[in-house]
DNA sequence: TTGTTAACATACAGGAGTGATTGTATAGTC
DNA sequence: GACTATACAATCACTCCTGTATGTTAACAA
């Protein structure tokens, strides 16, 4: 019965797979281990061969999501953050929804982070390392508008700590509300042009620059 | 054994409030209903006699904060909608977070509400309900943005539609950070700074005002 | 080639929770 | 003052899940 180091890694990631599958079914708390092994195609002896417990595997299916998303989100800022910093911080945005329109595992696990799954006991490190994030989260954008005014870009007596809070919540909110919103009517249509919205709401005025499309 | 109904009424809060500490403590789904029975000081025979099963418990649960909630919301945007309609927004943000700070009861069940419940089979209703509440939520916020641009008070270009949602995904934001934070550095101490500054973003630049405190 | 151990499968022990049912004393009601 | 429905309490029957221990086979190292 044993597999080479190449079939056991792929049996590591069909039961990632199969967990967030059924944990957006019934939730983290209603799932069993022996369910997750079965739509995997395993025995729970093999998927707690690879995870202690359900809190492990959970930790391991949200990194999947998180890691990349985390880089995704660094690069374009740092990207940016040479020349035009508001507009690496509109990309970066951008490039979230990119993610959750474009990859269906991304939204599956947002989706069970934010709906199907209760934080306490043993998730409840969970929720310090979201706080922890989001920290770091704000500690970037924070960065990045300080560029922003420096360049003048900033819009006039707005602190970019207060910057970057304010966009720190509006990208948590939108991703919920982009999660909750399956019928698209209330933010899935116009979420790009929400971005665009709110990202111009803190830049500076430029005196008598003609906005897009007024002529 | 049969009780006056103002003591089984007393009893049927007494089992709500036990509900919202216990699924506080160990969330919902971990949550028996023996437990709720114990902490409320009577049987699950109680429990259930007043509450088909938990999902109704929960329901009743919530509705003591929503409810009051979407009043003052209402309130704060009916009583400012005939003159300052952002003031109003801004006065009705930080309505929401005075509702916070003051209440215990409240930031314990938004907690809930946030963290600590699976939005499955029979709870999935509950996500359906916020579905809704966010919609009207969003429709409020557009009436009154509509007025302010009526008034020249919006910002040029913003369409109100977007201005809304942009409050509303901030809100939600917020609302969540506010919980997490319980450090109070990420987001509860410059909360009232936050939302000034969201709402400024919105309102139309006053030609040549002086800023506050940059003289 | 042989021993070791990785990578699982199978079996076992144990606890916990739900909903329904039944019991019962008393507050309303006529 | 008798009857009935209310507001619980107590018990039962049933289901489900977790963690661990042990069994098994094949990959890999020496």
């Amino acid at each position: 019965m044993r597999r080479t180091k190449e079939d056991a890694e792929k049996t590591r990631q069909r039961v990632i797979a199969a967990a967030a599958e059924v944990f957006a079914r019934q939730g983290v708390g209603r799932t069993s281990m022996e369910q997750i092994a079965r739509r995997a195609g395993v025995t729970r002896g093999a998927v707690y061969w690879h995870f202690a417990n359900k809190a492990e595997l959970y930790f391991a299916m949200r990194e999947t999501v998180t890691l990349p998303m985390i880089d995704s989100v660094d690069l374009a800022l740092k990207r940016g953050g040479e020349a035009d910093a508001l507009g690496a911080i509109e990309d970066m945005l951008t490039g979230i929804l990119d993610a959750l329109e474009s990859h269906r595992a991304t939204r599956r696990v947002l989706q069970i982070i934010h709906y199907k799954c209760e934080y306490v006991d043993e998730f409840a490190a969970e929720l310090d390392m979201h706080r922890l994030r989001t920290g770091e989260f704000v500690t970037k954008l924070a960065r990045a508008y300080r560029k922003a005014k420096l360049a003048g870009a900033l819009r006039a007596g707005l602190q970019p700590e207060l910057a970057a809070r304010d966009t720190c919540a509006f990208t948590v909110g939108l991703i919920r509300m982009w999660l909750m919103d399956e019928g698209g009517v209330l933010v899935r249509r116009q979420a790009r042009s929400l971005i665009k919205a709110h990202v111009a709401g803190l830049r500076a005025v430029r005196p008598r620059a003609p906005p897009p499309g007024s002529g």
